[in-house]
DNA sequence: TTAAAATCCTACTTAAAAAGTAGGGAATTG
DNA sequence: CAATTCCCTACTTTTTAAGTAGGATTTTAA
């Protein structure tokens, strides 16, 4: 399962992508309020995601965060990876966090390897080809359908 | 990722397995010397299996572990569930562990649902089709290639 | 009937990660 | 210069994972 720190990214980049498509920044308390998060665990998260390249930001008044990157560039594979870590099952079959399978003998060998490969595969061809703004366009489509009823 | 208390699992029951479809019963010394496991973990997580109802056990001299059903209907999606967990990267798109989403504040109109349940049937579709009994014909076929040269 | 072999049961320990908190420093702008 | 905002360090709490320890119970076979 994801953690909170991922959960908690998704909709504050969701929040900041909002806010940059009309050329704007998103202060880390107004995401907090609007996101219902603890401003100081967000600034935590926010932190990372500067880190990881996907936002920039800005102090003193006026200030706040920004996208780095066009939003429809901004996968969430690649979002998963930095604040949660490997999308794969297992450590042998991982892409970006590699490691031998240390109750393995020997991976060449293992029945498990192929299947967790295709799992991966298969969670990556979705999870790769979602972006941030993917998601705004789904929510607003919702949205947009409630309102007819 | 899977903890390894499921990944011993695997490994276990495919002991546990083979030994089966000889009729015999596989002792937990005898699989955690096989496969490298501390024995009193191991019994622990034997007794796991036992409360989920893969396995049957029988205790003295000659008893051990025994698969409760065939091979081939003992599923990767079933024992991950009872060892690991929701299959699922978020509670609210879960068949199994279904609760919802704290951090959501409205289910419909959340824009990553659907994404993520995609994500969870693409894994399933895998997990809920591969057996005990394929991860050790995939292994037999990989130990006969591997003598072929 | 007893000794060995096996599972079963309860409780404890240790280590790591996740989630969050606290307090203040540094930069920016009106 | 004062308000606003990000930034940095450190700490706490809670939960989960991973294992350990010691012995009780059941079964079999000599």
């Amino acid at each position: 399962m994801l953690n909170k720190r991922t959960r908690y990214a998704i909709k504050a980049l969701m929040h900041i992508a909002r806010k940059s498509a009309g050329g704007g920044l998103a202060a880390a308390a107004t995401i907090a309020d609007a996101e219902q998060i603890s401003v100081k665990f967000l600034e935590a998260i926010l932190s990372d995601l500067k880190s990881a390249g996907f936002v920039i930001s800005k102090k003193g008044i006026g200030g706040g965060y920004q996208l780095n990157q066009q939003a429809n560039t901004l996968m969430l594979s690649d979002l998963i990876r930095a604040t949660n870590g490997p999308i794969a099952l297992v450590p042998c079959v991982s892409l970006n966090y590699y490691e031998p399978c240390d109750i393995c003998p020997d991976e060449s060998q293992c029945g498990l390897h192929d299947v967790m490969q295709q799992v991966r595969d298969a969670s990556l061809a979705i999870l790769s080809t979602t972006s941030i703004q993917d998601l705004i366009t789904r929510e607003d489509l919702r949205v947009k359908k409630k309102s007819k009823r």
